[in-house]
DNA sequence: CTCCAGTTCT
């Protein structure tokens, strides 16, 4: 962990060239960590005053670039003696922003400033400076910025061992950059010489998860043997057994952290009781329940809804719905996604006047149908043959300011096929190339199995073609569809063999 | 403190 740093000192003392005039006061207070940084002279000495003055300078400046547009020639034009590429001024900028970090813009003002520095001066920018900017921006959570910082000064800069522990740290928790975070994580452990932080590990471990990369989660746990089991790496455990499907594995470890006296907290009962109830193991999911009182979690509205998502999946939806009502008796708000899952759950199980009923309800309550709603609703009234009744809801949706997407397309689409109707179907798929919607598998294949329904070949083999060609997967309905045809058109030759091309390639 | 979840079909 220490190599980084004492390269700094070797590389500062061996190029005397880099030094300015401060190189006493630069080699004193060199310190790689920001909230330390730029106070730690004790003995008061001219370089004090030069210090203070530095302070003021840097408020003037953030205050010029926060303010001014042209805040570049404003700097040249207002202090035309003063030396701003001097590292120590850029020190002290990032000083000032760390110490009022309120949010990421303020180190952003000094990625700016230095950005400046590099294109209008001969800046040569010295690693101290390069490693407190990326450790700045990694302070302020702005990952992205760090991210390209490191790729834009990559070739003269490599940070400093525990900055790019944080660094995998912060990326992994992103969410969009994740398979990034791996990727350097990857590739610290394999030059050596670092061992990642126990935070960092759980970060990766962690997004290992949020990526759905669970062989690899497994992989990289078994590198990382740490003698103790901490709260954090028994929160990613259980999350993955349960995602794996592991769940009564999960449960042990549950049982066993909390035998320590650990409690891993709301989400990992929850992930539990979701899990549980997707098994169909209701005795353990409300055994979770009661442990989670005892340890003084209440059970959220999103707990609820994972049980009441779990019961609609295996059919309970009666069950589901008693969860559901209980809830709102013991003051509960279920929220638009609760409401969603229900009304879904009642479509299915045909009680489409209970849904419609929560539908009317949930806007009385304020909360506005959203894509997913709506989707759900114009889904329950092609199931129902109200094909007039899903169009006018699903205008509606569009004028409420909900965009076409490729499910509420799908929804129209298969609807359309279901009855006999795959001309209106294609209409809908032809604006979808218009308005930039991607088709997918399902759009196609209901799109085959709709035209071979009502006879058309043609337009089914199409279809087919232009599935194939995507390098989509025809499903087990579609090629039954085009088996059906060929049976049936066995007297024209050219349809049937074109038929049979299509059906011996599998 | 903020984020997350729910829709098409197999």
């Amino acid at each position: 962990m220490s190599r980084g740093g004492q390269s700094y000192f070797i590389t500062l003392l061996r190029n005397p060239s880099r030094q300015n005039n401060h190189s006493n006061t630069q080699i004193r207070t060199l310190t790689l960590d920001p909230s330390r940084g730029g106070s730690t002279s004790t003995e008061p000495t001219k370089s004090d005053e030069h210090h203070h003055h530095y302070t003021e300078m840097a408020k003037t400046v953030s205050t010029i670039i926060r303010e001014r547009r042209r805040w570049q020639q404003t700097l040249v034009s207002d202090f035309p003696s003063f030396n701003f590429a001097d590292p120590l001024f850029l020190r002290q900028m990032l000083t000032l922003h760390n110490n009022n970090n309120k949010s990421n813009s303020n180190v952003m003002f000094s990625l700016w400033f230095f950005r400046w520095l590099c294109s209008t001066f001969d800046y040569k920018p010295d690693p101290v400076s390069l490693n407190l900017l990326f450790g700045a921006l990694l302070d302020a959570k702005a990952v992205k910025a760090a991210k390209s910082f490191l790729e834009t000064n990559g070739f003269k800069f490599s940070p400093e061992a525990a900055l790019l522990d944080r660094y995998v740290k912060c990326l992994c928790e992103d969410g969009l950059l994740v398979d990034e975070g791996i990727r350097v994580y990857t590739l610290l452990k394999e030059s050596g010489g670092t061992v990642p932080s126990v935070a960092t590990c759980n970060a990766v471990l962690l997004g290992c998860l949020k990526v759905r990369k669970l062989d690899l989660f497994w992989e990289l746990h078994k590198e990382m043997k740490e003698s103790e089991l901490d709260l954090e790496r028994s929160q990613c455990l259980i999350q993955a057994l349960c995602d794996g499907g592991e769940v009564s594995e999960g449960y042990e470890l549950l049982k066993k952290v909390l035998r320590q006296g650990l409690d891993p907290g709301h989400g990992v009962y929850t992930k539990l009781i979701s899990g549980f109830c997707e098994i169909g193991n209701y005795a353990c999911m409300s055994e979770i329940l009661h442990t989670m009182i005892a340890w003084n979690h209440l059970p959220s509205i999103y707990t609820y809804q994972e049980i009441i998502k779990g019961l609609c999946k295996n059919q309970k939806q009666r069950e589901a719905f008693c969860v559901f009502n209980s809830l709102k008796e013991r003051g509960y708000a279920p929220d638009r996604v609760v409401y969603t899952t229900m009304i879904h759950g009642l479509c299915e199980m045909g009680w489409f006047g209970s849904a419609r009923k929560l539908w009317f309800e949930m806007i009385e309550k304020g909360m506005r149908p959203n894509e997913f709603t709506y989707n759900v609703m114009i889904h329950a009234h092609l199931k129902r043959g109200e094909v007039v009744l899903a169009r006018e809801l699903y205008g509606e949706m569009l004028r409420d300011g909900f965009g076409e997407t490729t499910v509420s397309c799908n929804t129209m689409i298969t609807g359309f096929c279901s009855y006999g109707r795959a001309d209106q179907a294609l209409e809908v798929f032809k604006r979808m190339s218009e308005t930039g919607v991607r088709p997918d598998a399902i759009t196609y294949n209901a799109l085959v199995q709709g035209f071979c329904k009502e006879n058309k070949v043609e337009k089914g083999i199409g279809m087919f073609k232009e599935l194939k060609a995507l390098g989509m997967k025809p499903s087990d309905r579609t090629y039954a569809a085009l088996r059906k045809m060929r049976d049936l058109k066995m007297s024209d030759s050219s349809v049937a063999a074109s038929l049979n091309e299509i059906l011996e390639a599998v």
